[in-house]
DNA sequence: GCTATATTCAACCTGTAGGTTAATTAACCG
DNA sequence: CGGTTAATTAACCTACAGGTTGAATATAGC
């Protein structure tokens, strides 16, 4: 499977989404990551190896823990591809602008 | 299922994100969408009929022909989920300044 | 070394995704 | 009406996704 239906594919579940969700607020071991959940470990163990394999996770091993983190590599990867298609949801260039300048000065009065 | 596990469902095949390209070119009926596919005329009925339950594609009556039309709406939808993990790609905001003012420069020169 | 904790592996089950071929529906055209 | 073209439906097959339970592995700590 290539690289971007795999990243897809792993994002087209809730849970591997809320996992990743949790893992935006920093590290987390598996048991932790599977808590808010009403499944097995082991389930919780596939979805973290699919979500590995997508490359949207990384672990090491501390002790008998295997922290993950998020590598959001392959999301940039996503946002990519979606620019292709961004004129179709953007009526105008100007309302772009528009939005690029808010950015730029919410930066300045922080 | 939700609807955003529906869109990167959707997308999570390559024959799908082909049909996607070729529709962004405009508005296209199914034999035309099949043409470059070694797959079988219901196979990729299959498909439009997944992008369309996605609400990636919608499809008008036209004769015999089923014209199909994309529809970005979920993607915009994609887009919003991705900007809560910008942060993790974007190391620096000036890098971003930098890449919006390169995209600025473009439209003015062209 | 033994036991507790963290995690994975193995085997299994069920549902569905993605493909096939053959038959069916729908509309046009002479 | 009869034939042609466009597309879908139906029935089927195979592979795999996502879940389960039970056993195995790895490490820490007494």
């Amino acid at each position: 499977m290539d690289h971007l239906s795999t990243t897809f594919a792993a994002l087209a579940d809730p849970t591997r989404r809320a996992i990743l969700a949790r893992l935006a607020d920093g590290e987390a071991t598996v048991t932790e990551l599977a808590e808010p959940f009403a499944m097995s470990l082991p389930a919780v163990s596939k979805h973290l190896k699919v979500l590995e394999h997508a490359g949207l996770i990384t672990r090491t091993r501390t002790a008998q823990w295997r922290p993950c983190r998020l590598d959001a590599a392959p999301l940039k990867e996503v946002t990519g591809w979606l620019a292709e298609y961004r004129r179709f949801w953007e009526d105008s260039f100007d309302r772009m602008d528009d939005h690029l300048r808010e950015l730029q000065n919410k930066r300045k009065n922080s």
